[in-house]
DNA sequence: GGAAAATGAAAGCAATTGCTTGCATGGCTT
DNA sequence: AAGCCATGCAAGCAATTGCTTTCATTTTCC
């Protein structure tokens, strides 16, 4: 009795994936889409392929759904820190290495991101989780900044606003992307991107 | 008969504001905070201190308020153009009044912009006209670093990924103080903020 | 094979929501 | 004084929506 019935095809479809997970996977991107309000239970159920009745023996009221989506942001903190876990050849290594991270921690989340800027105002869990976020980003570069200071390899200044600007960039490509739909080529080449902006962070405009 | 029943106190109540105005203002409140789906007309009448059905008579239906809002967005490029009219200093100087308009900008229309972000997906015009938003500004802001590189007062450079890192720190700050309620001191300070932006982005962190 | 678990199908209910209709009221213009 | 105009008020309607209930069916486990 190690393992109780995990792993078993959905009740009565041959189909893989657990309806639960077919259901909060809908949900989800409704949600991002439409907001809250919009992604009604029936619209959630036909884009799931499941009967509506079937969310509500899943999930006791809507809101449960939305609350179990939001679970995907905590650890958020933790990733960030571990991309900058090794030893870097240079300071715009780190730097090339962190947006990288950054950037993709966004998009692999981009719905549940959605959610929280669109239902903001609507759910107080929502705010006290994304409102974290952000600056949390800032947070951590502005440390390892810090750390490469103290080690010699830059001078002493002031990091947040370096580290602000840093992370600023990636969340306007991100949001202009898959929020506003933008397809610009200077979005749309990730790598040069992080490599320019971790360029200019550095040196300046004025000596290229 | 040069001047027609213009200026009248709103009919039968003793204010100033007139209806029409106030019932717009308070769906742009509404609307932005909750989406265009959670501000019902119901609430919107409250919150305007007006009889439902007087909402539509002044508007023929409630999609009809939403479009009057969104009128606000369309003359924004002329205004950034218009900040950088005059003759400046240096280029710091530029940046940093550029900065100033450009936030002031956001500030301004922060609940139309929020319409926009909250129901991008849902609203067909308002993808059309917000999209178009983002890269005015970073494109504005290129022309004139081009310009500035032509008269020699720069370095020649790709001014695209300095101008959206510089749009975006802006969008970046707009976004966590007016969306999600960040009290941050960083970004508090309006002024340091565009003063240390424009000194990074033209020197880096290399060179304080 | 048989029980239990999971799902589907149909119906419906109470609340919400965009919007309409009909009528009364009070101020403004002439 | 008279008529117009903007508004308030009450009622309501059709559609939507979150959620429930009942019953039949299929799949999985032992």
């Amino acid at each position: 009795m190690d393992q109780p019935h995990i792993e078993y095809v959905s009740g009565g479809r041959g189909e893989e994936q657990e309806t639960r997970e077919r259901i909060l996977s809908a949900a989800r991107q409704l949600m991002a889409q439409k907001g809250y309000k919009g992604a009604t239970t029936r619209k959630i159920s036909e884009l799931a392929g499941v009967n509506e009745v079937t969310i509500f023996r899943h999930f006791k009221t809507k809101v449960a759904i939305l609350e179990e989506l939001l679970k995907d942001i905590l650890e958020v903190r933790e990733q960030l820190e571990q991309g900058l876990q090794g030893e870097f050849a240079n300071v715009k290594e780190m730097l090339i290495t962190y947006a990288r991270t950054y950037y993709h921690l966004l998009v692999e989340r981009k719905e549940i991101l959605m959610i929280c800027i669109v239902e903001a105002d609507n759910h107080p869990e929502v705010v006290k989780l994304f409102s974290s976020l952000p600056m949390t980003a800032v947070e951590v570069l502005g440390n390892k900044l810090t750390e490469f200071q103290e080690q010699g390899h830059l001078p002493k200044s002031d990091p947040c606003t370096a580290a602000l600007m840093f992370i600023s960039t990636f969340f306007y490509a991100f949001m202009a992307k898959y929020r506003v739909g933008l397809d610009v080529p200077i979005i749309d080449d990730e790598e040069q991107l992080y490599e320019h902006a971790s360029e200019i962070l550095l040196q300046g405009i004025r000596r290229v």
